[in-house]
DNA sequence: CAAACGTGGAC
DNA sequence: TGTCCAAGTTT
């Protein structure tokens, strides 16, 4: 049992410590200008797995395009895919879209102050339903993730699932129990960082089995296997339109468009382009693949049919729901293209 | 429950 | 360059 969580007194003091080492040192963040549930969520969303840095242009955008629940359900997938092109984890903007609709047909376009409502929602789970339940409705929820679990097994010297998360149901504040838990996600981002933890600027180390011991391994994550890929793309250009291809709803890059490889060129199309030269390679990797992409430039016009299959022109790129694995490949070849593709990607409007 | 799911920052 | 991994969820 991590003695230090048993004593309430204690627990309150850690707490106060928090708050107010947090009242002076949290970040600007425009999602906590903001008491409306809804952008809570969404930022929510985006953060799962995602940098704050990362976040913050996509949270602007997407706030701007689609401002309340209402807005979102209304939007159709394709403009709401497009603006997280570049975000990855693409099935979060899926479940956005899905659960605006829940929301709107049986929520009255509100998210519900309820914890077992909102982890009904698509994408909503223990974690971001907690975080919303807590930040957006002053419930007392733990929100336990990566930076919290990481506290935590430094502060009490836990290991154990169970036990963390028993912690983290203690130590929760009521009063301001969403700031306590921003401040305990804060802190392992800012300062009880995984490598090189600066217990000079934490409030808590007084208290810290970590650095009272000196010790601040931490269990390892799974160790993932990593793949080569070869990955080929071509581009057919013909009129300042590219042609496009859209990938199924499920795995990978889920509901995307996608520049085509050899393999899968449209129906009268021959891979006759692929005998020359790549004229630009590109890597980038995908969870565990790491993916070498040549890039073939295939100039002629062809015939396509059926909805997976799309010319586009190279101005209305910018719309289009892209993994940044396409994107860079058409950046690469814009100059060729004869187009200022600043348009292409993430980064505009 | 392990595996899949994106991307870019940090070291 | 390589490796880790981040405000997780789903199947």
């Amino acid at each position: 049992m991590p003695e230090n969580a048993d004593s309430p007194k204690l627990r309150a003091r850690m707490r106060a410590a928090l708050l107010r080492w947090y009242d002076r040192n949290r970040r600007d963040l425009p999602w906590r200008r903001s008491r409306d549930p809804y952008a809570i969520w969404v930022s929510e969303t985006m953060l799962q797995q995602t940098q704050v840095a990362t976040v913050l242009p996509y949270y602007r955008r997407f706030m701007g395009a689609f401002p309340s629940v209402e807005a979102l359900d209304r939007a159709p997938l394709d403009a709401v895919q497009s603006i997280w092109s570049g975000l990855g984890y693409y099935r979060r903007a899926m479940n956005l879209k899905h659960a605006a609709g829940v929301l709107a047909s049986r929520h009255g376009g509100r998210l519900p102050d309820d914890y077992d409502a909102l982890l009904k929602l698509p994408g909503i789970g223990r974690y971001t339903a907690g975080a919303i339940m807590s930040i957006a409705f002053q419930r007392p929820y733990p929100a336990v993730d990566g930076n919290v679990r990481r506290v935590y097994a430094r502060l009490f010297g836990l290991t154990d699932a169970k036990e963390l998360d028993e912690t983290a149901g203690r130590m929760v504040s009521r009063p301001r129990p969403g700031d306590f838990n921003q401040a305990l996600m804060e802190l392992g981002a800012t300062v009880c960082s995984p490598a090189a933890p600066t217990c000079e600027r934490c409030p808590l180390s007084h208290w810290c089995r970590a650095r009272a011991s000196g010790s601040f391994e931490l269990p390892r994550g799974r160790h993932v296997e990593t793949k080569a890929v070869e990955w080929p793309l071509v581009i057919i250009e013909s009129n300042s339109r590219v042609l496009l291809h859209r990938r199924p709803d499920d795995g990978l890059l889920a509901g995307l468009w996608e520049l085509p490889t050899p393999a899968t060129l449209p129906p009268g199309v021959a891979r006759e382009s692929v005998a020359v030269a790549p004229i630009a390679v590109i890597r980038h990797a995908i969870t565990d693949k790491r993916i070498t992409a040549p890039v073939y430039l295939l100039r002629r016009e062809a015939r396509v049919r059926g909805k997976a299959w799309r010319w586009v022109a190279l101005a209305a790129l910018s719309s289009y729901p892209l993994s940044s694995l396409y994107t860079k490949a058409l950046r690469a070849a814009q100059h060729r293209l004869g187009a200022r593709l600043s348009s292409i990607g993430a980064g505009d409007t």
